[in-house]
DNA sequence: CATGAATGAGTATTCATTCAT
DNA sequence: AATGAATGAATACTCATTCAT
């Protein structure tokens, strides 16, 4: 029966824990954690991860959340300055500033990406696909030719899933063939053309 | 120490093994699946496992060059084929024999990347990204308009990293939001979209 | 090192604290009742609890003591009565005396006792040995025919290991084979018989 | 998942463990005994006990079924000889041979008596019951008189529940205030004038 | 060559007890 | 006095690996 953490010093420890969860995944990986390791990450004991967690499950699943939100913390301000670009230096922006996310604090939410915490964990990404939707609807707001043509919710499940993943993997390869730029550039770029290529389409078919 | 089996008996088994490998993680996971799991499904004995793998990891490691010679073995033979198609419709053939080959025996192979079976184990996927090289250089030999632009490295990494994953991530979701058609198709176009905006652009700036 | 309880406020904490050591043990089991279950339902903090009492085990040896006293506090005043009566109906009416009190509070005390507090604990039974000694001796000079052969302390250890015992573990059956009436009745009849019996055999040999 | 053991060191190594069992418990209490005791009174590892039962409970519940089959293994050989004894006889012969049972092998049944194996765990003391009843069948068909009178569910549910644990109490004290043979004598003249005074009244009310 | 019984280090989790506030 | 956060030893159970037969 974990405790509500109303405290001070329980805020402070549970959020202790999170990040030593992170650091303990991007070191052992995700199975390779123990709750040991997180306690002792975290500077403190066993007994006490538990008083403020029920099982280890909920540790991952309070890293889930907090990466979700860093994520969408990075990417929800950001949506104003995004609706007043082209499509290809949109993706640019928002790309570079959640890569920068990712590679915070030595790497630590790339890490965890390494070892696949989405992978096991019910990790709930909708969330970050809800904040990409309405950034979506303001673009078009802003840009209403592109309203006719564009599939959204395709556009978005390859964007989020494509996108990230490729973002996430290159950063973690340590000798990747192409450079950062060069993939972000890509990846914009695609989604540009796409965008483009399919609205000339319907235009003068 | 595992003896390198050179006997037709022992070759069987290896295989055995390893195809007891994927069942074993499709129906238990990665972290689920146990040695004796794996025996069992091969018909023989822990002890005969380790005559032939010196350990867990060594299974996995077949695994997955298993999966990556099945990948390339369904690729290779439709690069004579897809030289002659137009961009979009070559991806699109592309994706869904690969498509096919994953759900192939049960899902054997999707049930195991459902299961994170590429984060955790050094999975070597270079080989993949050789032959899709390789069908870029014949298609290109076949479409030489294109050579003058496309960046081939950025353009077969996002290929292989963004498209498969996607791909993968699409066939193990219970309710997709998109048909897997309809996937594939944003799939195909996007990559055709990309690679003619680029030439467009260079054509007439 | 617990002190003391003189003041009024110490001696209704204690006090609250063997109740709570019911109603956890009833609700739990002997093993699965904790230290924080008996707090909180005694209303205080497991610190409290520990300025009471030195550990766990002191806590159930209070309520052993208070069970004890319990059962003495129900036979006692019911003594000159039953010496007025037959020995079946003495026994009869003592026994439903004593299965009210275990039944009394929700079943708190047989709850207990189904848990088998009275296995581990320390269970000093033998004030009640002497209760019931002494209702023997108030007894027998109401009934001095049956003083020459009794053999007393023989009789007060099959009645009260065996009756009892019986008895609780009756009560605790959720489909019992008998009627608690008829159980009683039993009991009640076997212990009359078994003085006549040998009465008899005394008398006319 | 527990191996069936078939092979002959198997066997031999499943009867250590439930010897083990009746070791630890008898050392150690129900609650304080745990899988290292017994398996290390057993000479194996833990991982060994675990081949054979799927947890600990398995195991009390094979020593449960190995006490109720000893108990019924020294009761039913007796039952032809007992017929022909007097009620008192009868019962004194055949609590002497439980109470030589449970001495057995340095009081192992005894002490696990002591800590309460039949209050936690499922002890099906049915077959028991059955023996009991199998044995009245046959005294009755040898002493019809007894035939008329006798409530057989409540005399066995008496005989079983207050004799056999007033036998286990009595063997398990240290200092006990009457002797075995004045109990035993005791319960045997109980049960005796209980049969016989019942029937008395029947006779001439 | 094959077997499968045996091993024991390692894991998540619990809870009586302490002690700084 | 009272609190409740922190502790860490202890427990049941798992599973990769070994080795006697």
């Amino acid at each position: 029966m974990p405790r509500k953490p109303t405290q001070k010093r329980a805020i402070v420890t549970v959020d202790a824990i999170v990040e030593a969860g992170f650091m303990a995944v991007a070191s052992h990986g995700l199975a390779g954690a123990t709750t040991r390791h997180i306690a002792t990450l975290a500077g403190i004991s066993v007994g006490s991860l538990y008083e403020y967690f029920a099982n280890k499950e909920e540790v991952y699943e309070a890293m889930n959340r907090k990466l979700v939100e860093d994520i969408i913390g990075t990417i929800k301000p950001l949506i104003p300055s995004l609706t007043h670009m082209g499509i290809a230096e949109a993706i640019r922006t928002m790309l570079h500033a959640v890569g920068a996310l990712l590679r915070r604090d030595n790497n630590r939410y790339l890490q965890c990406a390494r070892h696949g915490i989405q992978s096991d964990i019910k990790a709930d990404l909708t969330p970050i696909n809800r904040v990409l939707i309405e950034l979506m609807m303001q673009y078009l707001m802003h840009h209403p030719r592109y309203a006719r043509l564009i599939n959204l919710s395709a556009f978005s499940y390859i964007a989020i899933n494509g996108g990230m993943f490729t973002l996430m993997k290159h950063l973690n390869e340590e000798n990747p063939s192409i450079s950062y730029d060069k993939l972000v550039d890509g990846l914009a770029n695609m989604m540009a053309h796409y965008a483009d290529g399919e609205l000339a389409l319907l235009e003068k078919p």
